[in-house]
DNA sequence: ATATAAAAATACTGACTGGTATAAAAATGA
DNA sequence: TCATTTTTATACCAGTCAGTATTTTTATAT
């Protein structure tokens, strides 16, 4: 709830649309390496002065922390929505495997996983999102894989904690080769391989 | 050959020992993020005045690039040796998950693979040697699925080029997990699991 | 009108970056 | 002894960073 709107009876009225500098920010840490991204920048491309930006978001972790929710709420749902479909193993890795080699919005990558690949370099609050943005995620792989089992249509041998753990690597992998611009057939045989271990 | 001993008759005697500058740039950017790590702090760290380091190594591109090379001379051609013991593919998978997991000097990553991961922040010289590296590893896998499916003793339907990009991006995994710390026996489970599609 | 409050705009701070100019030091050659 | 050569050490440069102090603007309340 970062909005513009504060409705402060006196004093100059606000200008910054919030908004809009997360949308820059988003754009900035997605497209370009995060250590390039500087809080300059991100004010120059929106139009808003630094104090302005530095009383809306506090420091450069909150205006990442900031950017990364806006973009996990956008985005991250639907993977989420995939797996909880109730759909047979084999459904669900494919339609998996379909959205993430096929949504426009992951072109170029993914901001969440760029970031928890480069998570040592960001601040507590945004670290401390990633971690629990991971943890939710392995929650989700975790609690399909546990539902698999008990549905009967897989009978792998390793720990669902492990199977949540791998599908969540493979997915961040393919995240990471679509983001560095790698064929799109190819990085589709590589996750459809990875994810064979499934069936 | 960065050695130290120009043996020029004249002048003020050499005393930086460029060995030690890149035993200390490697281990420095190996430990930390390689956006954390200036010439600075290696001269500091080296005990060398920055223009001597800068003298004996061009920039900072030059050194990265020396520190990358020193390192891949060290430890990059073990994995090939693996792969070319002309073993079968279960005795070959094995050896190389248990020297992956448990070679000492990859207790912290490797710094190749970490390199590659951030390649788009490198100098050219260094993103060239990281280009030529990963060429080089790439074609190692490759023949060897070659070999196994010459010799009959792997049946993928997947080309070469793919398994190898797969085996390529599978090892690169396990060393993220091993620099991040994780847990040796699920970094096991999760590279096993993810070779078992080639036995 | 005028005091007050809040935000905006400008310009600044101190630290650090990669890279270098300059001068002192330490060797050899004549 | 003294000029020459090479490396070292110190100190600097311009640029960028995150963050902020200060002043100006623009509104409302009295």
């Amino acid at each position: 709830m970062t909005t513009t709107d504060h409705k402060s009876l006196r004093g100059r009225p606000k200008t910054i649309r919030a908004e809009k500098v997360l949308e820059v920010a988003i754009e900035a840490y997605w497209q370009n390496d995060l250590a390039d991204v500087s809080v300059n920048s991100i004010c120059r491309a929106a139009q808003a002065s630094k104090p302005s930006v530095y009383r809306e978001f506090g420091n450069e972790d909150g205006l990442t922390r900031a950017a990364l929710e806006s973009y996990a709420e956008q985005l991250l749902s639907d993977v989420s929505k995939i797996l909880q479909s109730g759909q047979g193993m084999n459904e669900t890795l494919d339609a998996l495997i379909d959205f993430i080699i096929t949504d426009a919005r992951l072109e170029i990558g993914c901001l969440f996983h760029k970031m928890r690949a480069g998570k040592n370099r960001l601040g507590p609050k945004t670290r401390q999102l990633v971690e629990e943005l991971n943890r939710a995620a392995q929650g989700n792989y975790q609690t399909f894989f546990q539902d698999r089992r008990s549905t009967g249509d897989w009978y792998g041998t390793v720990s669902t904690d492990v199977a949540a753990k791998y599908l969540g690597e493979q997915i961040a992998l393919a995240l990471a080769q679509r983001a560095s611009g790698e064929n799109a057939t190819t990085i589709r045989e590589i996750l459809s391989l990875a994810l064979s271990v499934f069936r």
